[in-house]
DNA sequence: TACCGATGTGTAATCGTTACCAGAAGGATC
DNA sequence: GATCCTTCTGGTAACGATTACACATCGGTA
């Protein structure tokens, strides 16, 4: 393992002008220089990252927490977040805890150990207890998608509320009247808030969905299963509270013999690459997820170099992007 | 910072006893190790991994190189290995690399000075030189889904040869002769080899595609144009190289009004989840996404630890899942 | 009594890097 | 000729952990 001594030695200097060549700092001759640059390039020489934040540097690295990033939505969260992170000099531990606490906790542990500078955390649902070393230490925690309970330093969450009360609205403007509503994972903050939204908008319209299905796991063949429980009530349309589990509706209407959007409208959330891919196309509300992606980023950022002139965008808004699966009812 | 100091203080006692009880190596006597382990419960120490590695132990780091996590294959992909790796003790640094080799160099520097101690790697077509400094330093490299020309100890590829010539000859067998191709990223080797492989199954039968289109990114909206091109051809079956690829074509051929798999049969590869959950149902070729993440960490934790005792499994066959989306041609 | 092994504890070197300090050389200023 | 800055270079302490080594104590045994 070559380290600044050997170049010291390659280049017949001392250790103290390797680390100024290294970090341009101080006085170095262009002749020295150039033998102790050469000497680098010969050894490809990159010293070490260690011994740096052992010295008392930064780190430059930052932990991720996802539930998971084999589902669409988080994998596009996490790649945007761990691009525009490296694009600012940080490295990232990208870890799925598969909204498990105890997972979680494992990571935590991880990351004091590895001295992260920062955590950007789309938490499980069940108490937040285990951020609270990292607090106690001043490392600053970005919550994304999710609320954090006080232990966040900032938090990237669009309104969950007003998502659900966008796609009830919708379906309410349309002129329907039975709404099932369909999603997981059940313990998910996101989730609750958009059914929550969702369920208000009906309530003041005087009327309350006809079915709620919520289930653990996000995935298509769970989303299935809740669908054809839902439609057993007879629904006109139908709330998926993720896109997920709007195709899996999709999909379980089609297996019953309903034709959409002329049996049933359904609408779905986040708008993932798969939404304008599935037929009919879902109409759905859209999150800006790269968008939000960088602007954890951004923050987390901000915050690690407590530089006030480190850009602040703003949450984008929600938009409903309308397409196939959505229309008026049959009249009765 | 609390550190091993610190602890030593509180507990009145030396670094050295702190060091023991935290790797329970040598003599401590049971009263010192309580006195210990309630210092470090109460400041909730954790040792630094800097100073470890410094010291000269294991990093227990190791680098993924990806071409992108948004795409469902490669985030499947990254999840299993991060939770496998994980399991076994290690940290990830999943590196999504947009297929540049620019970008890969970019990560290897940074493998380097963090000192991992293995990679697990996708990379991109364009020459692998710049992995020579990790083989020069003997870090261990497992290539999975695309060869690595020299630089890997060990590659988990599946045979996309084979999988070319299963997807041709299904429809072969079902009668198909006017045989279309589409995919992307056109550089990538696994889809170089599908194609491959496709075309000398054709060939066998005395048979050319009526047209192969190739595309420069993997997303839906790519396929769907690459597949108008393809139509034009009038095939009567169509080949992805990818599920992705194969899904933007079900698309196309329904915007123009044909009826899968009457008009035109469509077979994919992969078997994303998504591909369960197009309608029609995507037949596909199977290559089973989870258990080659799992192999390949194995396979690197067993090249970390030379430790022949690490279970060595066999990469698992790919197998033709035959949905909805392919039938015999019409008799003309 | 003298000696031995097992047990328990502390000191100091070490890893790779940075930053502070000291010292040297050369030129300019008074 | 004394003093000062500027430029250049090297020596070394410190960061936090592990570990080889030294030393001390104790019970048992020859």
């Amino acid at each position: 393992m070559a380290s600044i001594k050997t170049i010291a030695t390659l280049a017949q200097t001392s250790v103290a002008s390797v680390s100024r060549v290294l970090n341009n700092s101080g006085y170095v001759s262009a002749a020295l220089r150039a033998k102790i640059e050469s000497a680098i390039a010969q050894t490809n020489f990159q010293p070490s990252s260690d011994a740096r934040i052992l010295r008392g540097g930064k780190s430059h690295l930052v932990g991720i927490l996802l539930p998971s990033i084999d589902v669409q939505f988080f994998g596009i969260l996490a790649q945007s977040m761990e691009q525009a992170l490296f694009d600012l000099g940080y490295q990232s531990f990208i870890c799925s805890t598969a909204e498990s606490a105890a997972h979680e906790a494992r990571y935590v542990a991880m990351f004091l150990s590895r001295r992260v500078g920062g955590v950007i955390a789309a938490s499980a649902e069940a108490g937040a207890a285990h951020f609270a070393p990292l607090r106690a230490r001043g490392i600053p925690i970005v919550a994304i998608d999710r609320d954090l309970h006080g232990y966040a330093s900032d938090s990237i969450v669009i309104d969950h509320d007003l998502g659900g009360r966008m796609m009830a609205q919708h379906l309410l403007d349309l002129g329907h009247r039975k709404i099932a509503i369909l999603g997981a994972p059940q313990h998910s903050q996101s989730i609750k808030r958009r059914l929550a939204g969702a369920k208000a908008a009906l309530g003041q319209s005087g009327l309350q969905p006809v079915s709620v299905q919520l289930g653990m796991t996000h995935d298509f063949a769970q989303a299935y299963d809740l669908a054809r429980n839902a439609l057993a009530h007879r629904p006109t349309a139908l709330i998926g509270l993720t896109d997920i589990a709007a195709i899996g509706a999709i999909h379980a209407a089609h297996d019953l013999g309903l034709q959409i959007p002329r049996d049933l409208s359904i609408i779905g959330f986040d708008d993932i690459p798969s939404a304008a891919f599935v037929l009919p196309r879902l109409t759905t509300i859209a999150q800006p997820i790269r968008h939000l992606g960088h602007i954890a980023a951004q923050r987390l950022h901000r915050l690690i170099t407590s530089d006030p002139s480190v850009q602040m965008n703003a949450l984008p808004a929600l938009t409903l992007i309308q397409r196939d699966t959505t229309a008026p009812p049959i009249p009765a």
